[in-house]
RNA sequence: GCGCCAGUAGCUCAGCUGGACAGAGCAACGGCCUUCUAAGCCGUGGGUCGAGGGUUCGAGUCCUUCCUGGCGCGCCA
């Protein structure tokens, strides 16, 4: 419907200009937006205050002659006028609302989907925790931000991958293969010190269980390196396992699963690096190798190899990149902690000095999960290693309900999420709301089915009775979907398709609880009908793209 | 010390790449089930958008200074 206006007006501009009317024949991007104020039409444009400048004329005498080409843009609109400071507001007519419903009912699950990142193709790395232990609460927002991001981009018509990026080499899985071997050896009887740092959490024990029914034999005639190195290659594949499981369960699926350690060993991250000098990228000094971040933008150089030889961190994670990009990804998007927040510039610094925009890597950061239950923050103590896994809150409030609540904020804003909320099955629990929302429609539905009425096949609704303001402001809402998920998409912020949802759940609860649906007059009655299963199939798809069910029926636990 | 992010109603947060009088949910209070699911709806009260300055026809939104909170500043991963 905006497009269309947009249209219209673009070429009444075009046509002024030819006609000598406008000077400039340039002109701004056109902004067309919904006003606040119902009293300012349906939409509202700033231009002829944007040109007023430019064409040094006073803003309502450039509306003017705008609109005296535009006339009624061909239907659209019922009334234009121009209003306070040179704001032109359109009002349009009910026919072309009518036209969404139309739309949404030809278009059924593809509602919503466009064409705006077509044949561009966008990478989306998340969750990615490391396999020492199971996944926290933390990792799940990850975990839910990075799906909707992807879902979202595949709306909006990019190709998307997901990605999960397994630590699998370094430090921390060497010192999980210890704590492993260690308590393996307690378990046969040994009586051993275990380090400060090693992982403490039950986890292992299990691990070291396991390992014992199943290569005790093979395990126990090494050496101490091999052994390690045995224990952590199995406590990485059974790690790895489990967070699978947790992520399915969560409704999520990685199409690549890319371990670091794979990247040593088809020697990418020398060929990466031997990139970076051959392109000057990098010198050496006090014998350690380092990168030029600060030519673009970072604090200080940053070290790829130390001075004792091996490659840093950062050496392996710039590699990664650089290699995401040669397998030819446009758009690289990666879900991180808020606490990495430090890495973003020297990754950006990369990308620049390889000669890429660095926007091609858009960095998503995660703010923390604060858990609460009776209104008290449910401590986390990662050292003791108890903390809340994702399993536990999915096992207790459901997958919806944890999905929900933690696509229900912007990811960079810290989430309380309320564990005692997301369980309560009322109007406060916004998951149910939706969700009830969907159901209700399914169930007029039913009735109507029931009452032998049938939705008429798309392009033959007569949708005149539809006049009500609140039908109206219906469609509207529906008409906005599409522009929904393609901002969505361009912000990388799901969150905004959640707050759709409840604003669209929220206008269709108060229609119904107003006006029925099924009435004695039949033409009525099938105009709602249309009206509503174009809500349902908005609502439906909406759900789905986030990752939620979008039930048919609502059906009460315990 | 430097950097990043935040500071909007009692609480938790939206505010669409500056737009017309600042929104939602929760909490509080008062109503609505002989009618398509009350997991719902309606109504009421509540804000100097952290503070000062600046840019603009127009600022919650951009610039600057300050205050407060969180996080980060390894040849760790």
């Amino acid at each position: 419907m905006k497009k269309q206006l947009q249209h219209h007006l673009m070429q009444a501009l075009q046509e002024c200009y030819r006609q000598g009317l406008l000077h400039s024949g340039t002109f701004p991007p056109l902004v067309l937006e919904e006003p606040a104020n119902a009293g300012h039409g349906d939409l509202a444009t700033n231009l002829a205050l944007v040109l007023a400048r430019e064409e040094k004329k006073a803003p309502r005498q450039v509306a003017e002659i705008v609109l005296g080409m535009l006339g009624d843009a061909g239907g659209l609109c019922r009334q234009v006028e121009i209003a306070g400071p040179g704001f032109i507001n359109f009002f349009l007519s009910h026919r072309s609302w009518h036209l969404v419903l139309d739309e949404v009912a030809r278009q059924g699950e593809t509602y919503g989907t466009s064409a705006m990142g077509a044949g561009k193709r966008v990478q989306v790395e998340f969750v990615s925790a490391n396999p020492t232990g199971p996944l926290h609460i933390g990792h799940g927002r990850g975990a839910a931000t990075g799906d909707a991001v992807a879902a979202v981009l595949a709306a909006a018509g990019y190709e998307v991958q997901r990605e999960y990026y397994i630590n699998d080499a370094g430090n921390q899985v060497a010192l999980l293969g210890r704590s492993i071997w260690l308590r393996w050896r307690e378990l046969n009887g040994e009586r051993i010190e275990f380090p400060e740092d090693g992982y403490r959490g039950d986890y292992i024990r299990e691990i070291a269980g396991a390992l014992d029914r199943e290569h005790a034999s093979h395990l126990a005639p090494l050496a101490e390196e091999p052994a390690v190195a045995f224990c952590t290659d199995f406590g990485v594949r059974q790690l790895l396992g489990q967070i699978d499981e947790d992520l399915q369960k969560f409704g999520i699926r990685f199409d690549c699963w890319y371990s670091e350690r794979s990247l040593y060993d088809r020697g990418l991250v020398e060929k990466e690096l031997a990139k970076l000098r051959q392109r000057g990228l990098t010198y050496e000094k006090d014998g350690a190798l380092w990168l030029r971040t600060t030519d673009h933008g970072d604090d200080k150089d940053r070290v790829l190899l130390r001075a004792d030889g091996p490659p840093t961190y950062f050496a392996s994670d710039v590699a990664y990149h650089m290699e995401k990009f040669d397998r030819g990804f446009d758009l690289v998007v990666d879900v991180w902690g808020a606490d990495h927040h430090g890495y973003v510039p020297r990754m950006k610094a990369m990308l620049a000095g390889l000669g890429r925009s660095p926007d091609d890597l858009q960095v998503l950061l995660i703010q923390m999960v604060n858990l609460l239950r009776d209104g008290q923050p449910v401590t986390m103590g990662k050292r003791s290693g108890e903390f809340i896994t994702l399993r536990e809150v999915v096992d207790e409030v459901g997958r919806d309900a944890c999905r929900f609540f933690f696509l229900m904020r912007r990811s960079d804003s810290q989430l309380d999420f309320d564990l005692d909320l997301a369980k309560r099955q009322s109007n406060e629990n916004p998951v149910y709301y939706v969700q009830y929302a969907h159901a209700r429609i399914c169930s007029i539905s039913r009735n109507a089915a029931e009452l032998g009425l049938q939705l008429p096949a798309s392009g033959q609704f007569d949708l005149s009775p539809l006049e009500l303001d609140e039908e109206l402001a219906l469609m509207k809402l529906l008409a906005r979907y599409p522009e929904t998920v393609e901002g969505a998409a361009r912000l990388l912020e799901p969150h905004r398709i959640v707050f759709y949802l409840q604003e669209l759940a929220g206008a269709f609860h108060s229609y119904y609880n107003r006006h029925r649906v099924l009435t004695e007059d039949a033409r009525l009655s099938q105009a709602r009908l249309c009206l509503v299963n174009g809500i349902r199939v908005v609502l439906g798809n909406a759900l789905r793209l986030l990752g939620l069910s979008a039930p048919e029926q609502m059906q009460r636990e315990g």
